[in-house]
Order: C-alpha cells, then sequence, then structure tokens
DNA sequence: CGCCCTGGTGAGCGACCGTTAACCTCGGGG
DNA sequence: CCCCGAGGTTAACGGTCGCTCACCAGGGCG
C-alpha cells in the first residue's frame, strides 16, 4: 500500500489535519530550498521534523521519493488550478489575466517550492522527472494557448517563450524580498501583464 | 604564490590564450549547472578536463575556490560592465535600454554561468558569499538607479523589486530554448522594456 | 649538463551519506 | 489479556567524496 497513485489526492489529505507525512514534504521543502537537495541529509531532514534520519523511511521510500512526491504535486496543483481559471474566465484576455493572478499567488505563497522545483529538478527519478517535465509542458501551453487567441499572430514557439519569460519574472519572489508581500504581489501582476501586451 | 587577491585580473587572465585554469572553470561551469555543485564530484570535473581529480589541486586550492572564483568574477563583470554601459548612455530611458541589451546578451551567452549563480550561490565559502551579495545588491542598485531617474515617484524598494523581476524574466534563458537565440533575444528585451515601462 | 619547478599520477585516509536491520514501545481491537 | 501493527530508536554497512601524500616526467635556465 504505496499510497503514491500519482493522480491522487493532494487535496483530500490537505482536508485533513496535518499528519508526519505532510510535516516532512514541508520541512524538507524548506530546506531543499535552502541548501539543495543534496545538501541536506536525511539525519538533518529527520532532525527538523523532530525525529531522526531513518525513521523517514517509515514513510517515503527513499530521499528521492520525497523530492519526488513534493515536485510532482506542486507539478498538479498549477497545472489544475490553472486549467480551472482559465475555464472559468470570459475571453483570452481575462484568462491572461486570471492566470497571472494564480501563478502570483503561488509564487509569493511558496517561495520555497518554486527553488526546489527549478533547482533539484533533476536530481528526480527518472519516471518522476519525465512526469514534471509533461505536467510543466502542459502548464507553459495553457498560457501559450490564451497568448496565440489573443493574438493569433503568434507562433506556437513564441507564445512558449513569452510564458517562460512570465515564469521567470513572476518566479522572481525567492530573491524579492524587498517590499511587503502584498506591493510585489501588485509589482509584478502589472509587470507580467506590460511584458505579455 | 595564490594568485587569488580578489580584485585581480579576470581582465588580463582572459586575454591570453586559454589556461587549463579557464578550461577548468570553463567546464566546471557546465557541469555545475546540468547536476548541480554537489552533483558533480572532483574526479567528474577532473576527467572532463582530460586530467584526473587530484590534479585540480594543482590549480585550486579547493572544490570551493572553483566555484568561488567563476561567481565572484562573473559578478564583477556583470557590475562593470552595466556600470559602463549607463555612463555611456544619454538619460535614464537610453540607459535602461542598453542594461536591458547588456543583459540579455549575458544571459543569452552565460546560461551555464546562470543557472550556477542562482542555485549553488549557498555553497559558496562565506567570504566569496559575502562578495557576491554585495556585487549583486550593487548590480540591483546600478538599474534601480535608473529607474528613479526615470521615476522620481517610484521609492527605492519598489525600483530595487522591479529590477528583480526584469532580471528573473531575462534570467528564464535556461529554460527559455523554443526559439534561435536571435528570436529569444528579440522576445525578451521587448517583454523587459515593456515590463519596466 | 644537471637542476628544479610545473603539472601531472595513483594510492589511500577520514568523513559523511543513504539505506538496511534488529529491536523497542505503546495504544486499540478480538 | 494478549497480540500486533504503526512509528520510532540505535548500530552498522557499503559507497562515495574531498583532499593529502609520495612520487614522477620533462623542459627551460644557470
Amino acid at each position: 500500500m504505496t499510497t503514491s497513485s500519482a493522480a491522487s489526492s493532494a487535496a483530500a489529505r490537505a482536508a485533513a489535519q496535518p499528519t508526519r507525512r505532510e510535516q516532512i514534504l514541508a520541512t524538507a521543502a524548506e530546506l531543499f530550498a535552502a541548501r539543495g537537495f543534496h545538501g541536506v541529509s536525511v539525519a538533518e531532514l529527520g532532525a527538523a521534523c523532530g525525529i531522526s534520519g531513518p525513521a523517514l523511511y517509515k514513510h517515503f521510500s527513499s530521499k528521492e521519493a520525497i523530492l519526488a512526491e513534493m515536485l510532482v504535486s506542486i507539478s498538479e496543483t498549477l497545472l489544475a488550478e490553472g486549467r480551472a481559471r482559465v475555464a472559468a474566465a470570459d475571453g483570452p484576455e481575462a484568462a491572461l489575466a486570471a492566470l497571472v493572478d494564480w501563478h502570483v499567488d503561488f509564487a509569493l505563497r511558496d517561495r520555497a517550492l518554486i527553488v526546489v522545483q527549478d533547482r533539484d529538478w533533476q536530481s528526480l527519478p527518472a519516471e518522476a522527472r519525465e512526469r514534471v517535465r509533461t505536467l510543466q509542458r502542459e502548464y507553459v501551453d495553457v498560457w501559450a494557448d490564451q497568448l496565440r487567441r489573443r493574438d493569433p499572430a503568434l507562433s506556437r514557439d513564441t507564445a512558449r517563450a513569452m510564458a517562460h519569460a512570465a515564469f521567470g519574472l513572476i518566479n522572481s519572489t525567492p530573491h524579492n524580498r524587498v517590499l511587503p508581500d502584498q506591493d510585489t504581489r501588485e509589482v509584478l501582476t502589472s509587470m507580467a501583464l506590460a511584458a505579455l501586451r
């Protein structure tokens, strides 16, 4: 009973009170963000959770599996919510605004995950790495599709390049701690919309 | 004779034909970018240079020293050229355009260094880490100053936040390989200028 | 010609890492 | 009441890593 059926319920688990499993994931996100996947030992991670090293293996099959669950689940969430906001929007302009809002919210709330996602992506086991790559590509295309609906002259690849650039802009949150979050939100939102204009 | 007097001559060395030292730095940049500082062993790095492991210590005092030289020198270059372009520009608008051009050039040419700089920054020894932090802050302020010259209503911190966001946008080059470099240059330049508008 | 400095080699050391194994504790259900 | 599974412990193992050491080739110079 591995409970890792991939498409399963981040939502269901998040609804319950925080389990040890979730504590480990949250703690790991912070530590990996601060010192990198290879820079954090299982002993440290355990200690930060109030247990010690090998006890982690009662909850995850390996250190890599912790990273995998973390990154796969966050990629799924990004994509699912992105699609939901597009579906709820009225036209490409509104859809893009909704995507920017969503991504800015995410980038401000989960700075650690942003750092881990693009720093330690290549430490994933092959299967999870491929899954994350696919989910990210789909997410890029959610943005690119709306850009092309708004401006049909845009090539698919140009639209993708613009989406990547917008992610880079918004994902600057980990380096961007000079302003209070609310002010950062406004700056990033208006800059992203201007850049995509 | 350590030849590591910090503020010394990246320029002088770069003028000569590529030495082993420079080969090591270039190779290390690629490998660190691909698998992370902790993910590359000195044996691998040596092998990639055609020598083997311990031979690296004839050129650098430690593995960390390789990272330090790489990141300090690139931070110095970014700052120096940024200042030069501002000095040569006629007014804040032109200065910002020159900064964007310079940073886009850099981000397209040295993708590996961008990856290493923001992924492995914290693996630096304390002294070098502090130096890089200082240089980066000064570089941010070069941008922020021009933004405030153009729009005096901008607070210093808002201007800094905007600079960070612009770097994030332009530094998306490592993830942004969908277009040929020349097209990517145009997309990034116009998006960055629009975002800073 | 002989010397020594430069830049290489391979062996090996000590530390640490991820993981496994063997064992303990304890709360809840038959 | 007893058992057992869930979740924790410590000890230990194999592997790898950064780095040092002792040694060596060879070319330029006194």
